[in-house]
DNA sequence: AAAAAAATCCCGGAAAACAGGGGTTTTCTT
DNA sequence: AAGAAAACCCCTGTTTTCCGGGATTTTTTT
């Protein structure tokens, strides 16, 4: 029997998911939690499941981290990441961060229970589009998302708002060369040379 | 009987809903569409439905763009709309184009069973933190998602791919101050003065 | 406690964007 | 076919951002 648990903040999706997996019969759910902290502590606590089956954006934390701290303390837990998104940066962060799996939510419900066999196998199991989101970048310039401080995170939402740099500095009563330096490095981190770029970015990575 | 069509592109979503509503006795789910075209081809030709259960955001349409058509040849059909996001706009603009009612994905199943019978008397639902959105909001200035043209959405998307004003007038042979005049626009019609904030809110209303 | 990372501050010149006016020609819609 | 809307073009001055270097002080992590 493979133990799993279901880490889904949209109830009508945690229904679905169960009744998918109940079709297989050597597939257990043995929980579902809707965000980060309370998984964390039923791991803590009382859980011991094979996969873990994580949306990527969930309300508390982001599945990046939230595999990258499961991964460090219960390394014989499978991740399966769920996903709206195809960003290749994120497939890859996921990744990197220790996810045995990526199958987006537009998959059908047979894929879910493939990605669960296999990643029981071992393997690592990515669903078609997917490998094609892999695939169509160059293996070599595989981005993963930037870490960005919370400083820059914080100037990253006034710019968004639309506010200037010389009111951003009035706002968090530092200077305007300081909050041109934390632009310069967000510009920097994401590789590319204007702050729209950045702000594009950072919304389609769920940073803001 | 109350005929419910489903309208979402994500299978296991889908797969949650059917298991929801099957609760009720009182609902029929006569069927289930993953895009806008389709489920606009079997109204034309079978399918006539008391309650459209929508995702906004789907592959092909906007839910905002679907509504509308569907109200405009079918106008006896409800529309509640289904969505992750719950952005004063995109709620605000749903209901101005003939949405009966809005439930965020994030509900449980019986506020959509509730939502339901709610619009089937005729009435409008809205789920709590729907209502909390446009509670906060002045209700003045209640913005509506703008209506960007053709040309307009194209050099948003690049000015998010970071091109200068230069740029985009060399890829679209156009002068720059076409290119400028457009800028313009798009800040007039998002009620913002720089381009960052438009790219943050377009991004924002999945515009880009 | 040492090393690394983050946050802070500084400068000057170049490049780009913004504000706020003007107008003409296509292309839809009615 | 008329009117409206969209797309296009033009100008000048001002503001803001970007780029290229710096440097110092706090925090955090190891």
């Amino acid at each position: 029997m493979i133990k799993v648990i279901v880490v889904e903040d949209h109830p009508i999706m945690v229904e679905g998911l169960k009744n998918i997996l109940r079709t297989d019969l050597t597939i257990d759910v043995i929980g579902d939690y809707g965000n980060g902290k309370s998984v964390l502590q039923a791991l803590e606590e009382k859980e011991h499941p094979d996969v873990i089956l994580m949306d990527v954006n969930l309300p508390d934390v982001s599945g990046i981290n939230l595999t990258t701290e499961i991964k460090k303390k219960y390394e014989d837990i499978r991740i399966i990441a769920l996903s709206v998104h195809d960003e290749q940066p994120v497939i890859h962060s996921m990744l990197q961060n220790g996810a045995s799996g990526y199958v987006l939510k537009n998959a059908l419900g047979n894929e879910i229970i493939k990605a669960i066999n296999t990643v029981m196998d071992g393997e690592e199991y990515l669903c078609t589009s997917t490998r094609e989101a892999l695939k169509s970048a160059d293996q070599d310039l595989l981005k993963a998302i930037p870490r960005i401080t919370r400083r820059e995170k914080e100037i990253l939402q006034l710019i968004g708002k639309g506010l200037t740099t010389i009111q951003i500095a009035e706002q968090l009563f530092i200077s305007t060369h300081t909050v041109e330096s934390h632009r310069k490095n967000l510009m920097e981190k994401f590789g590319v040379n204007n702050t729209t770029s950045v702000v594009k970015l950072a919304a389609e990575y769920k940073l803001l």
